[in-house]
Parts: structure tokens; sequence; C-alpha cells
DNA sequence: TCATTTTTACGAACCAAATCGTATATTTGA
DNA sequence: TCAAATATACGATTTGGTTCGTAAAAATGA
């Protein structure tokens, strides 16, 4: 049986997001990075990845002073998470409306498009 | 100078989820509603309604004693907002990714994929 | 060496959201 | 009519997230 993810907060995602990109990560490293859009004191960012850490969503290596944080949460299943909130609440259950709003709204680099196309493609097909 | 919106509340966008649908509603058709998925007091969704009321999220017609509610906010301008986020912070930024997600990890019947082909066929011409 | 800087730890304070109890007004129906 | 049920109002409390000050330990470098 296996646990429920837990689900991270707003600043919480901001910090997983960037351990996603770089694996792994100081606070320092996180700190200065969030501090490019975010306005928070050093410590804040600490104890945000201590909590992390407690509840068991980034791995923390201690085995030097400066400690080294990973995240634990995986991107993809994050990604579900969040997304089937999102469908099940803002779109009636419906994925295609939420990929139609996407497209809208967005703009997509016709590289992109034939990507989509091709996935399409491969979906009728089954 | 229009002012941003405000964003909802997980509880808040479950109740806007409710009175999109029904596009009014007084409190007791809400809190039946939610009570098939989630277990809360009447009061409390009395007073969520209310403050979602005080924010400006729902207008609230009291010409009879017992109020009917509904959305102010548009359901097309939350899902812009929340959307928004999701690709900035868990799609670095490419909606097409998010397009791949949601059509590879939910059952898309042939006749939606039909339509976001044609959509994608329309952005391609541009 | 030793003052300065950097790091972690920890608790307090703050804030917003959520929950609920209670009071009061109104409606319902026996 | 009048007791029971239903509605709103409102304040208190709880909970969770966020922020930050301060202390202590460790690292740095003049």
């Amino acid at each position: 049986m296996s646990q429920k993810q837990p689900k991270p907060t707003e600043s919480e995602l901001d910090i997983l997001k960037i351990l996603w990109e770089r694996g792994e990560a100081t606070v320092r490293d996180v700190h200065e990075e969030l501090s490019k859009t975010k306005d928070a004191g050093y410590t804040t960012t600490l104890k945000l990845m201590q909590i992390m850490h407690e509840k068991g969503m980034v791995a923390r290596d201690e085995s030097s002073k400066t400690h080294k944080y990973s995240p634990l949460l995986s991107q993809e299943k994050t990604r579900q998470q969040f997304m089937g909130r999102m469908i099940d609440t803002l779109f009636q259950g419906s994925s295609s409306q939420l990929v139609m709003q996407a497209l809208g709204n967005h703009k997509t680099s016709p590289e992109e498009l034939d990507e989509i196309q091709r996935l399409i493609d491969q979906l009728k097909k089954q």
C-alpha cells in the first residue's frame, strides 16, 4: 500500500522546481535562484527546505556542513497530481478542453505543434 | 486599469465549480453537492460563501430569505490564471509539454482528438 | 590565531484559510 | 398557533503556511 504523495504548497513548488532543474542544490543555491523573482530572507528559504525535509519531499545530504538537498517527489507524479485536480475542477473532467485552452492561449512553435500532431496520430491508431 | 482577479483558494474553487455548473445556487444546494466528496459542516460552507461574497467572487441575491449565489469570476479567466502558473512551475514554460502530458495520461476520445487536430491545423496556417 | 562570515537549528510571531458553536430570525407544517 | 426545522450572522478557535530574529556551530581568511 503506497502512501499518497504529499501535495506541495506554492512555495514548496518554487523550491522543487529549482531542485528538479539542478538535481542537487544547497540552501544558498536555491535561495539565490529564488531571489531573482521572490523577495524572502535566507532563513526563510532554509526553514522551508527543512520543513520539506521533515515532510519527506526532499533528501538531505549532511555529509558536509553545507547540506545538499535533492528532490524526492518526482516531477512526473507532481505534474499528474496537479493536472488531475485542474482537469477535474476547472475543465469538467475533459482533458481535451484543457489542451484546447493551452494551445489557444499560449504561443506554440510549429515544431511543437508537429510533435503534438505525431502524438495524436499515434493515439488515433490504437 | 483593471483590478487583478483574486486567486481562489482550493475550497473556493470547489464552490465555484458548482456555481459554474448551476449558474445560481443556495448555500444548501452547494453544501449538499459538496458533501458528496467533502465532509464539512453546513455553517462552514455558509461562511466560505459569505467570505467569497466579501471578496467579490460571487454575487448574492438577497431578495428572499434564502440567498441565491452566482459566480462573478469567469471560468475562462480562472482557467488561464491557473494554467499560467502551472505551465511556468511544472512544465518549464512549455505549453506543449503540458499538452503531451494531458493527452498521454488521460483517455481522450477520437472525436476529441479530431477536434484538437483541427485546432492544430488552424494554428499551423498562421 | 581570531574576527568575520556562513551555516544550521529553533522558536516565536504572523497571517490567511477553514471549521464550528451559538445566537437570532424566518419559514414550515402538524 | 406554535414547536421544529432551516436560514443567516458572527465571533472564536484551530490549523497550516510563511517569515524572521537569534543563537550556536563551523568555516574562512587576513
